[in-house]
DNA sequence: TAAAAATACTCCATAGGTATTTTAT
DNA sequence: ATAAAATACCTATGGAGTATTTTTA
């Protein structure tokens, strides 16, 4: 599996038409309908059911394409943050509990045992 | 970018020796120099330092190693979640916001307002 | 001089294209 | 009949291999 199953499957899947995602995606429509088998086959699950009426997901392509999505996402994201850094624009944001708490500083002054903290 | 990228770059940042990454990767090593090298260039940033001595991740390098790591994983999880679902043993689990509810539950119940809740 | 990576080149696997057929409405 | 995907087959890009050179400590 490589990033490009996941790039074609995610037109598909919102277009749920590989002729449309074809013209979409700049490829041929049987490379397309190839690499989308391939995808499948390698996995090991029915992503799509094919109609000639139309194309649908099954719930297990539903997952994926939202699997999918987020990957995507997570990729282009983490070559953003590179560009930053190389920018002198990136630290990381290890603030999550320190956020915590700041929010929940007066409810942890209530709940922590005399002579804590 | 492909996952093949990052998968080489993981073997390459984690031994820091492309003939070891090549090996342990079943790969040659000039096909995975090749192939560090058009990371690079497609992301635009230098994430290895060559020396004879010695191979190392620039600072880059190093964030963009914790990136391919995750997102290798997260790959991983989405394709594992699939055939989980496909087992009839996979359901969503969105309780982040109900077990900080449980947790809170205490500290909630002094915080809110008469006549909310 | 020795190690490690880069180069040069070759080969081949496979992504992608074109033409056509199949399918179900 | 039509619209869409599959199939068959061909092409060619680029991933990968082998042999060799370069680099610098």
């Amino acid at each position: 599996m490589e990033l490009r199953h996941l790039r074609y499957f995610l037109a598909v899947g919102e277009t749920l038409n590989f002729t449309k995602a074809a013209v979409r995606l700049r490829v041929a429509q049987p490379a397309l309908s190839r690499q989308m088998r391939d995808l499948e086959d390698e996995i090991g699950v029915d992503l799509l059911r094919r109609s000639p009426r139309g194309l649908s997901l099954t719930p297990e392509g539903k997952l994926f394409l939202e699997e999918a999505r987020e990957l995507l996402k997570f990729s282009s994201e983490s070559v953003k943050k590179v560009h930053a850094m190389v920018r002198g624009e990136y630290s990381e944001l290890h603030i999550g509990y320190r956020i915590y708490m700041e929010i929940c500083r007066e409810h942890w002054q209530r709940f922590k045992k005399p002579g804590q903290g």
